[in-house]
DNA sequence: CCGTTACCGTAACATCCGTTACGTGACCAT
DNA sequence: ATGGTCACGTAACGGATGTTACGGTAACGG
């Protein structure tokens, strides 16, 4: 019929996506330094995606359902949900380099989503996703707490999680994996989920 | 002499990058956007700015130098290093108008720090500033605690203010102001600093 | 009142951007 | 083998961008 495509070409341009949002930023990301990232031309980038920003939000969207795979995961794999809770948590720290590029990659995300509503969706949904599993891990941990208890220590976690992998990822020598670790037992054991 | 120049020019112009970033983000973040939103035009801005970089470093080390005055107000009035603790943070939460523009501000500056060196040096510099601050407050709320418990707790409290305001300026229908309130109070109380 | 100064606007420049049009050659069905 | 078809590269286009050059004119000293 025709000539194969490459089934993996998406993918390869989300990568190349994250790649660049990393080490250039947000001001440079353009089609030309993502086709430059994934080995390819513009042509290929816009044989795949109607325009730049469906490549942004394919991209976004790979993005979260990977590390939901990887929480998952590490949820599946936790003894109860007070390990899932802090293993879940733990991945999203800026402790490793793999963590540090990708709390990079995720406010460059979220600069993009000023001015983008298809984009600021996208967070909305992803991260509300992510706050109901939090939500119902602090609950299983903590069966006797209120809604209201459940919610406060929830947003006390994520933006813990955030806050502090947004500031290491922008100055790693000030705040250590081993500080960031300790910040994060230290919330679970005042909160009283360790 | 000469004709008389305005000298409120740079900080207009400061403020108008402010506004940019916040309504329209750092990718329509361009002198000609700049111009508009202050009501001048492309010329007055290059006149005043050597280049596109060192207007973004001025309207970052302004609004730096803002928040410090705001926020040493608020370390004046309060009545106690506790009390001062709890007012310094809660002005970084996205609990009012100003504070979630601000925030949206603040993570438009952190994107911009990829591939810019220097922006990336101002922002440690004064990032670190704050953290002392926040070292201080927390050591003299308590005095018994050692420097690495005062530390991790610094960061823990550091993290969960921009971490919430983060999450709240792009989500407030999910993050209200009294939630981000609460959930800082929680933090505060949980680590015995309340 | 007037000449000088430089603030600021206007307009152009080269470059880069997103996007489009078209060519080509690899692969599949026949 | 071979023809057709689509994946992908090449290259161009209009528009936006950062930056530069230049002109007018408001304001100050005299």
């Amino acid at each position: 019929m025709s000539r194969a495509a490459n089934p993996r070409a998406a993918e390869q341009l989300s990568a190349a996506v994250w790649d660049v949002l990393a080490h250039q930023g947000l001001e440079h990301l353009t089609i030309r330094a993502v086709a430059a990232a994934a080995g390819c031309t513009t042509g290929l980038v816009m044989h795949r995606f109607p325009n730049r920003r469906a490549l942004l939000r394919h991209a976004r969207e790979l993005l979260h359902e990977r590390t939901r795979l990887r929480v998952e995961a590490l949820e599946e794999a936790a003894g109860s949900p007070r390990e899932a809770l802090r293993a879940v948590l733990a991945q999203g720290l800026a402790s490793t380099e793999a963590g540090t590029l990708e709390s990079v990659v995720w406010i460059g995300f979220l600069a993009a989503t000023v001015g983008d509503p298809e984009l600021l969706e996208l967070h909305r949904i992803n991260t509300r996703a992510w706050r109901r599993r939090i939500l119902r891990l602090v609950a299983a941990t903590a069966p006797s707490w209120s809604a209201d208890q459940v919610s406060t220590a929830a947003l006390v976690l994520m933006g813990m999680a955030e806050g502090a992998a947004a500031l290491a990822s922008a100055d790693p020598e000030t705040y250590s994996p081993e500080l960031q670790e300790a910040a994060l037992d230290r919330t679970l054991t005042a909160l009283g989920l360790s």
